[in-house]
RNA sequence: GGGGACGUAGCCCAACGGCAGAGGCACACGGCUUAGAACCGUGACAGUGUGGGUUCGAAUCCCACCGUCCCCA
């Protein structure tokens, strides 16, 4: 094998770690630990693309290092594998989710090994496994007896021409996606987890983390948290009364009308009989509208008035209630006052229904636009002259003291919805009495197995319902005598994943989730690395449930993940001609910027996108790999930039990083003979240029690792390259350190080139190198001399040169002395190392 | 519609506020070769999207605009 051949020589080390299990976890609980963890992929039917392995290639890198540095080191993978794509395959064909399930899973861990990640396997869990989802269940009942897990009504997708409950994606513009038929809201009943009592918790506590400040933002923006009152309003002969909760209580004096959402419950009790019809039909057409359409989107506000009034507690003057689908149920209280001067959405709808619109708040027009800044309080009574902020306290105490309003904290993140209604996820461990209460199953009943069915589409018919009472010989069953029932809801697939770190931590208990004594070692997790889709949901889920695990002790940190960096994506050209996207391989580049489709010859509009099947520009590892390598595959996708930032893939580009490999390879052997290099000499040799390179390296390398800038690490090593390449004397003792630094970016030619050096032990078993800084640094520095911030010369000095002796040097230098003759210094600027800048005045 | 990230050579990207260049792709030339490939060597190419501001000094900090991508969906 006188080449480099990785086709040879990446199975042939793949197999070779595989027997010696070099990446099994230490099973010590003792010493510097280190968790750094993927986050685990769905396993789609089309496999890996090359952005999977972006995040996984810089995890394996801090995997590798961190085991050098003498840490025990925790890297697992698994699989969330519950979710739509299996079941909807499920559904089209008969096939058992759960076989495609482990198709899928066997072809992305071949194609993973295949890029010689070092994950423990033996740690690898897949949250059908009903062996995990036992836990998954367990921790459910630990939410549910505390309270946190309770029954509610809420709307779910139901397409009454289908006959059939429809998941969030399956719902495209108010239609189902199979077959274009209407889908409303309709109210079942459904389990729901009380995150909102967590909310505050979930805000605070994110100041313990080091995350990207775009994905703190981005939680608290979701978890809402604003301050405000709730305001009583009254009904004229009523005792019912109508809360809704503001944050602008300064504004009371201008609310001209009231909006209740189209689902309000007092809406039945209120309307009078001649206005029933007008409301129902506008109920009827609001529940058509997913919550988007109704604020987002909704370019034109419209709504009914129900026929009754509500007394303003300010003004004490009746004022019109409104139903209108821009007011949402699941937001405050479902009511709202509204305030047309001063908020957009409001005036917005008063300008078209022609309702009164009082200025409260002065600075703007309010005939033209609602006026949202601060200001001076008018037309208000006892908050006349006041500023905003100060208006808001005086009502909230004047309300309080009148017991119609107090302050209040209100929150746009909702308590989670936990039910699903399909077949492929995790039952629900609860079962329902005779008189329909509901109760958690025993303990020693988990897991509850999902049952078998015949079809997986969930049933037919005039109502909502889950797949699963489908399965009636499971749902219903006797014990003790007494007829009980199961829950026959799913759980979303983000039950899995919410806890899936802690099961790595001792994947094969069967009698406990995880052991207290491990989870306290290898908690918390140190660097957790993902996609930034997950920036809210996962990672506020998870949080959440961890959470209520700290408070249980069942988990020694408040926090599950220390450090989180998002990988960025790896793009694509993709091309669209008139008729839709045309796949990259059709397409030729007949000059440079000109893509024409090679059958048709229609010149086709190129861009840059994410990757997607039906944008026609995946690129898949697995041919990648053939062509060039597993090594010059990881090695590319860190050269192509930084890990943060999205970046375009080139396949061309491959062929740098797989000529720096061929070089390096060519560093230790003869690729004439198989010898070894005849130039390689014992120890570091002598030239001292090359040395000190080496060390700098050496700490180069380790800090960029360290700053996970792995684009610059492997330029660095592609220098030192360079150099040994050009040398004629290649010291042992250099190459030696250079393939320990290269070995996590590129672990098969590594470990080859360290066995044909001779070495007894695989290089996965050494020793991080270290470098002496006396030996990074430079004696002599190009000082560049500056007269007004432009540059007039260069000066050469000792690096250790202090500023007198420097500014003398600079203000001899001949040229530096004709701009300084007759002008006044009025500045010497001195920057160690780089630069001196003379400030002068003629 | 809202939010975020990013605009440096033909392309991907470097550059604690201090001489715009680490590395790579592509390109050109030379060496090696019967020739080509591979390999080795050499070198040409930008003043940092635009306009302001702060500073002795701005690719870097601030403001506005333009463009691209991503997220909310």
């Amino acid at each position: 094998m006188p080449k480099y051949d990785h086709l040879t020589i990446e199975p042939k080390w793949q197999a070779f770690w595989e027997e010696k299990q070099s990446f099994k976890t230490p099973e010590s609980l003792s010493g510097p630990k280190y968790y750094v963890l993927d986050m685990f992929p769905y396993p789609s039917g089309s496999g890996l693309h090359v952005g999977h392995p972006e995040g996984y290639t810089a995890t394996d890198i801090v995997a590798r290092y961190k085991r050098a540095n003498g840490f025990n080191v925790l890297h697992p993978m698994g699989w969330d594998a519950f979710g739509l794509p299996a079941e909807q395959f499920a559904i089209k064909t008969g096939t058992h989710p759960a076989i495609t399930t482990a198709q899928n899973v066997a072809n992305f861990k071949r194609q993973l090994k295949s890029l010689g990640f070092s994950y423990d396997w033996e740690r690898e869990v897949n949250t059908t496994d009903p062996d995990y989802y036992k836990w998954t269940q367990w921790i459910f009942l630990q939410l549910y007896k505390k309270g946190l897990a309770y029954i509610a009504e809420v709307p779910v997708n139901w397409c009454p021409a289908l006959g059939t409950v429809l998941a969030n994606e399956e719902v495209i513009d108010g239609k189902s996606e199979r077959g274009d038929h209407p889908v409303i809201r309709q109210p079942m009943s459904q389990w729901v987890l009380a995150i909102t009592k967590y909310a505050d918790r979930l805000i605070e506590d994110l100041e313990l983390v080091d995350w990207p400040a775009g994905v703190k933002k981005k939680q608290v923006e979701w978890i809402g948290r604003s301050r405000g009152c709730d305001i009583v309003f009254s009904l004229p002969g009523r005792d019912e009364t109508i809360r809704v909760f503001t944050t602008r209580p300064d504004t009371l004096f201008g609310a001209t009308y009231m909006v209740l959402a189209p689902e309000h419950p007092l809406v039945d009790l209120l309307t009078p009989d001649e206005h029933k019809d007008a409301v129902k039909a506008y109920r009827d057409q609001a529940a058509r509208k997913s919550d988007l359409d109704r604020t987002e989107k909704a370019k034109d506000k419209t709504g009914v008035p129900i026929g009754a009034n509500a007394i303003n507690p300010a003004t004490g003057k009746e004022i019109p209630i409104w139903i209108a689908d821009y007011v949402l149920m699941s937001y405050g209280t479902g009511a709202i006052m509204a305030v047309p001067g001063h908020d957009t959405r409001d005036w917005e709808f008063a300008d078209r229904f022609e309702i009164p619109i009082v200025e409260v708040v002065s600075g703007g027009d309010v005939t033209k636009e609602a006026y949202i800044g601060d200001g001076l309080i008018v037309n208000s009574d006892f908050l006349n002259g006041l500023n905003v902020a100060d208006a808001k306290e005086k009502m909230i105490n004047w309300l309080e003291e009148r017991g119609t309003g107090k302050a209040a904290i209100n929150y746009k993140l909702r308590d989670w919805l936990f039910s699903r209604q399909r077949y492929w996820g995790e039952p629900f461990p609860i079962r329902f009495d005779e008189e329909g209460n509901h109760h958690a199953l025993p303990e020693d009943q988990l897991p509850l197995l999902l049952p078998e069915v015949e079809d997986y589409s969930p049933p037919q018919g005039d109502d909502p319902q889950p797949t699963l009472n489908k399965a009636t010989d499971w749902v219903n069953f006797k014990e003790d005598g007494k007829s009980w029932r199961y829950e026959t809801n799913t759980m979303p697939q983000w039950a899995g994943s919410c806890w899936y770190y802690l099961r790595y931590i001792d994947p094969k208990n069967g009698d406990k989730a995880w052991d207290l004594e491990k989870e306290k070692y290898w908690m918390p997790v140190d660097l957790y690395i993902g996609g930034a889709e997950h920036a809210v949901l996962h990672l506020l889920y998870a949080r959440f449930w961890h959470k209520v695990l700290y408070d249980a002790g069942l988990v020694s940190t408040k926090e599950p993940f220390t450090k989180l960096v998002n990988q960025g994506l790896i793009t694509a050209q993709s091309y669209r001609g008139k008729d839709g996207y045309v796949h990259a391989d059709l397409v030729d580049e007949t000059k440079p910027g000109t893509f024409v489709n090679r059958e048709t010859g229609e010149e086709l509009e190129a861009q840059i996108e994410k990757m997607a099947k039906s944008k026609g520009n995946v690129v898949s590892p697995d041919v990648i790999v053939a062509q060039y390598g597993a090594d010059s595959f990881r090695l590319y996708e860190m050269f192509m930039g930084p890990l943060e930032q999205s970046k375009p893939w080139n396949t061309q580009s491959i062929e740098g990083v797989r000529r720096f490999l061929e070089r390096t390879w060519r560093l230790v052997l003869d690729t004439e003979n198989d010898n070894l290099n005849a130039a390689l000499v014992d120890g570091w040799g002598n030239d001292q240029q090359l040395i000190k390179e080496a060390h700098k390296t050496i700490k180069g390398v380790t800090g960029d690792i360290e700053g996970i800038r792995f684009n610059t690490a492997i330029s660095k090593m592609m220098v030192l390259v360079n150099s040994l390449t050009k040398a004629k004397q290649k010291p042992r003792d250099i190459i030696n350190r250079l393939l320990i630094l290269l070995n996590p970016f590129a672990p098969h030619i590594c470990e080859e080139l360290w066995d044909r050096l001779g070495h007894d032990t695989p290089i996965t078993a050494e020793t991080w190198p270290t470098f002496e800084e006396e030996l990074t640094k430079e004696e002599l520095i190009q000082m560049v001399v500056q007269v007004n911030g432009k540059k007039r010369d260069t000066l050469e000095m000792a690096a250790d040169t202090d500023k007198d002796s420097a500014l003398a040097q600079a203000k001899a230098l001949d040229k530096i002395a004709g701009y300084l003759d007759g002008a006044q210094i009025i500045k010497e600027i001195f920057v160690p190392g780089r630069l001196i800048n003379f400030v002068v005045r003629k």
